[in-house]
DNA sequence: CAGTGTGAAGTTGTTCACAGCA
DNA sequence: TGCTGTGAACAACTTCACACTG
């Protein structure tokens, strides 16, 4: 009780969120070849990670088991959703109707994550009235009147990072608390706002290391590698 | 001495891997505007970091410093570019040729990192025979000899989850030995094959558990967040 | 002083060891 | 025996403290 007492609220690891999601789909496959029930060793099995870990990070979620048999699949994944949030329904707006945000509108996953993209925003007007997968893309002035009117708390970018920035700005200005952003940049936001950056190739990085790797520890490489 | 001695080869932490691209991104946009020299705790304070850690991640990749002043901007960059392997010119594969996969190919970002998707592949009719921004989409079938000839090792892999780990089998057999997959499943493969599995929405669990936090903390919650 | 650079301390996350159970 | 569940040991990563330098 020296110090930083209330510094961090929340107490769920961050790499414990991110996995638990992976399972989430690993256990619906599962479900869907009329399982019933799951074992933690089976789910670590086919990570390749340790079955101590994944029943750590289920019993975060407050998911019980049986033992000797597991988990019932059913319960388990009511129990990792509604951990998650992933029942509450997350509406957002998107700003950046490129490539890459048409490719989250399109993004199959998330409706099964009671995260849906309710309205997308562009400058661009060749972009500005069409429709991607059911939604509607408004002229970026449109923004502050619906996230009022809507409620709507979610922001997420995928401009040019050039225009990144600006974007949250506006955003912030117009009631967004929560920002996913996947332009290259680090956003500047007052305190209070949450700003999650998903750099689209923060593990090309990890990958070109191991490739390197693979190259420095094998003597006979280069071409022979492909060599039939 | 006693177990794993050779298990892991690298050393350099994923952390750091993983850090050092933004610092580049950051380090090359202070280099736009005619500054020449950056400290430490000058990038830690852009990323809200700590300064030793950033002192450490540069250290990794065998810049070194002037006390007092800092980093030579120009030598950081080409030291932490060289370290990265973004010198070495990285070509890929990428099958998959939808809105991801297109988003990918249109990211401008790789060309600072001499990253370059040189073919994509697709099984779609509609997009066989298309280019996009001067990448050649081609039939699924020319992806064999393609690799072979070309000594490609890197493959991405943006298809939808159903056809990933078919693809990544057809991948790994024609001599890919690097496979980025951004599908949601985790692609099993032999060993020896590097796997970076990116799943886009592995931090959206992160954010919607912030968010959690945020209305569980404030009492006078709901509606009240926007209200004017 | 304001920065680099580094060894030591602290914290967080992972893996091990084992008790309990059906 | 094969699993859950948990406390203890361990490893990885981060932060602190401080010596050193211009």
């Amino acid at each position: 009780m020296e110090k930083k007492d209330l510094v961090k609220l929340s107490g769920i690891p961050e790499p414990v969120l991110k996995r638990l999601p992976k399972y989430l789909n690993y256990i619906k496959s599962i479900q869907l070849e009329d399982k019933f029930m799951i074992s933690a060793p089976q789910i670590a099995d086919h990570f390749g990670s340790d079955p101590t870990q994944v029943t750590k990070d289920i019993a975060f979620t407050g998911a019980t088991g049986k033992t000797k048999v597991g988990y019932n699949i059913a319960e388990l994944i009511d129990s990792i959703e509604e951990f998650l949030g992933f029942r509450r329904p997350n509406e957002a707006f998107l700003v950046g109707a490129g490539n890459l945000g048409t490719a989250l509108m399109k993004y199959d996953g998330f409706k099964d994550i009671g995260f849906k993209i309710i309205a997308a925003f562009d400058s661009d007007p060749l972009k500005v009235g069409t429709e991607i997968t059911g939604v509607k893309v408004l002229h970026i002035s449109k923004l502050r009147s619906l996230a009022e009117r809507l409620h709507v708390i979610f922001g997420i970018i995928t401009t040019p990072a050039s225009e990144a920035q600006q974007i949250a700005d506006l955003m912030v200005g117009w009631g967004i608390r929560a920002i996913w952003n996947f332009a290259p940049v680090n956003l500047q936001v007052p305190k209070g706002i949450i700003v999650q950056n998903t750099l689209l190739y923060d593990s090309l990085a990890v990958i070109l290391n191991k490739v390197k790797e693979l190259y420095d520890n094998s003597p006979e490489n280069e071409i022979k590698i492909i060599a039939k």
